[in-house]
DNA sequence: GCCTCCATGTAACACGTTACATGATTCG
DNA sequence: CGAATCATGTAACGTGTTACATGGAGGC
């Protein structure tokens, strides 16, 4: 139930409109959250529905026109109730690690073309992260919210430094 | 579309039932792809239909009844190609970063318990992969098969040992 | 006979993805 | 006016999750 709360996330940083949304998501929630376009109204329709969120009574109702939702307080209580709720971390569900137990059975033909070009992937995003770092989070200490986001980012910077490490040493070995 | 190819790894690997290898994923590629027994008979269902695997003949098939598969050509074919099919790392999706951001919002009342819990979680994670690593990795050089198997777990042990190092920083940083 | 376990399966729902539809606005 | 773009939405499908149903085999 990750979506529903990442979206009260948002729209308490700033009411916004359902495609409005998308697009912040686009640069920086959904970089740990991904969501398309269908699911945010999908989602905005049932937190309206269960009194989380309101339309803003200035925007107009009609198909095709914007409509700017805010989080009510009962939104903002059940955000908070969920961050503190325990949750088991989800389980590993990765492709890439299924594939290389495929490859030990019908041999590895393609793999490491295809692990090359993951690695290089990776290593555009970890650049894109360490951008962002260092034009968001330059100097020593700041106030709680930025830490907290620098502290996310790094999760971001960590994970892809574990890819190219891990591709690294699987494409290493599979040249011995 | 990476379980019906987990499934025919596994069937390659041996022959098995449905419930033999919802028992067999809960303890090799399930660390990496889990599955339950309802996913995998419904799977087991289409594969047949799609002619990639079969029941053994002697398998007795009415209901209550243990039903064996075994891979056909054509799955060993179509495995192999998805062995080396360009396809897109998947998004970052974790519910722990979400909810720290969700933090930064609405406060970290009653988070660092939950993330002490999870750092807890993944330590024990991490030393049963050790645990494993040392019982079927122990010497020097092996079989193809085998060094694709220990790549596959070092994954493992690189992916647990990041979230234990990012879970650390969080917490020295929340406690200052 | 009854209970438990093994084994396969049905049903309903939640979530995510893809394709497409429709109305409003802006700009040439 | 026509085309492009902004914005909201419907529909259909695939995958994952949860609860439950059915049948066979072995032990008391």
């Amino acid at each position: 139930m990750s979506l529903p709360h990442a979206i009260l996330t948002a729209l308490l940083e700033k009411p916004s409109s359902g495609l409005e949304l998308t697009r912040r998501f686009d640069k920086s929630i959904g970089f740990f959250w991904s969501a398309t376009h269908q699911q945010i109204y999908r989602e905005l329709g049932k937190l309206e529905q269960a009194g989380l969120i309101r339309a803003l009574p200035q925007t107009t109702p009609t198909r095709g026109q914007r409509k700017e939702y805010e989080v009510l307080p009962a939104g903002r209580a059940e955000l908070a109730t969920w961050v503190a709720e325990p949750a088991e971390p989800k389980e590993i569900r990765d492709a890439l690690l299924v594939r290389l137990r495929a490859a030990a059975v019908v041999g590895t033909d393609g793999l490491v073309d295809e692990l090359r070009r993951h690695l290089a992937l990776h290593r555009t995003r970890l650049a894109e992260y360490a951008e962002i770092e260092r034009r968001d989070f330059p100097a020593e200490r700041s106030a709680e919210e930025n830490r907290l986001h620098h502290l996310v980012l790094r999760g971001g910077i960590r994970l892809e430094t574990f890819w190219i490490d891990w591709l690294t040493e699987v494409l290493a070995e599979l040249d011995t």
